[in-house]
DNA sequence: GTCTATACGATGATAGAC
DNA sequence: GTCTATCATCGTATAGAC
């Protein structure tokens, strides 16, 4: 292994991608120049190269980085028993995750057309690994008997479609605390399924 | 008014508009240029600025005139009396008015961060008139106790949210129907708020 | 109504000085 | 490791011929 000596690259590389990050969200990917990138770390354009091959590695790290942490974070939720007790933590689990990473997560959602394909496959794979968590606890849950039956993976698109909504409106310091709209969304996603919410509803407004 | 003679307006601007539409839903708005957008209608690039101010104002209205018709074709939906039946029709209705149009609607959720802060306003408004039709509902049906308690503002995004999010992944002549979509997300979306389905549930699958 | 030609700046990426 | 300088290309939009 070659020894690097007086490298700033450990803590610029980091750096460039949360900017690269951030602009992504805020503008796109199209809209946003490898020049603005470099001075929202204060480094001239040429020297990002020295930190990503291209703008479309950029991209695609971004994205699999993103889908990987969250593949790991939903490994890492104590394991439950009962499906209905599986999706109330999972519903909890995608919208807390979601409201804590909101760049990450419109990036995600909103930039997929823009990969290149070899890199399109790799997201569509750990995407598709997160939806089949879902699709297996509602497998579960019909097997049991606890949730009605329905067509699991339209089911399963159908949940974390909703779930995901709650990124396109919620705003800190809001009128509703993240914990109340996290409860609300595991509500009605249990609801949805036909299993009774764990929780008792909260009011009505 | 001005006589226009040997005109072929009429029918160009509206080929342009389809074109803008058909790349602007593939691409990107930011992705895509006025060149792209030219040679796909068979014109130079100049002669684009016959059919719209520029760049920004061909978007405005694409987003603008898809939230028209959306409204102006729920507003004729034949009238129902009770709030599940209400919801039922809503359901069906959204997910196949967003299955015609997927170009459309794609644009009207990604390119919101696109528009200039004018043009935005009024494709807010329109969207906040759509949302606002199924918290009627949801408040109609609270009111008659068929629908559970629960926060209006929050049901309303989240039905939304699931409802449209069938267009990424839904394709023509898949393993499902389109009706069968339709009649799933129905009773997903009732059961969410606490309603039975209205029609018989399907299999699971 | 459409064309060609063009203004003028920004783009992603590279080469080589320091 | 970062800089400056540069390349070839592309971007939106306009002017004026036909």
């Amino acid at each position: 292994m070659a020894r690097r000596q007086g490298s700033h690259g450990d803590i610029t590389g980091p750096r460039v991608r949360a900017a690269a990050l951030r602009l992504f969200a805020r503008h796109g990917y199209a809209a946003v120049s490898m020049r603005q990138i470099a001075a929202e770390v204060g480094l001239q354009a040429g020297a990002l190269y020295l930190y990503t091959p291209d703008k479309q590695s950029l991209l695609a790290d971004l994205m699999v980085g993103h889908l990987d942490h969250l593949l790991a974070a939903r490994a890492a939720l104590p394991p439950l028993g009962g499906p209905a007790e599986r999706l109330d933590q999972f519903a909890r689990f995608h919208v807390n995750y979601h409201l804590d990473r909101p760049e990450a997560v419109f990036i995600a959602y909103m930039e997929l057309r823009n990969l290149e394909p070899a890199n399109f496959a790799r997201v569509e794979a750990l995407r598709r690994a997160y939806e089949e968590g879902v699709a297996q606890i509602l497998r579960d849950g019909q097997a049991a008997g606890v949730f009605a039956p329905c067509d699991v993976r339209l089911a399963s698109y159908a949940l974390i479609a909703m779930l995901t909504g709650v990124t396109n409106w919620y705003r800190e310091g809001g009128r509703l605390s993240r914990d109340q709209v996290a409860a609300d969304h595991a509500a009605l996603a249990l609801r949805a399924v036909g299993a009774a919410p764990l929780s008792p509803a909260p009011a009505a407004g």
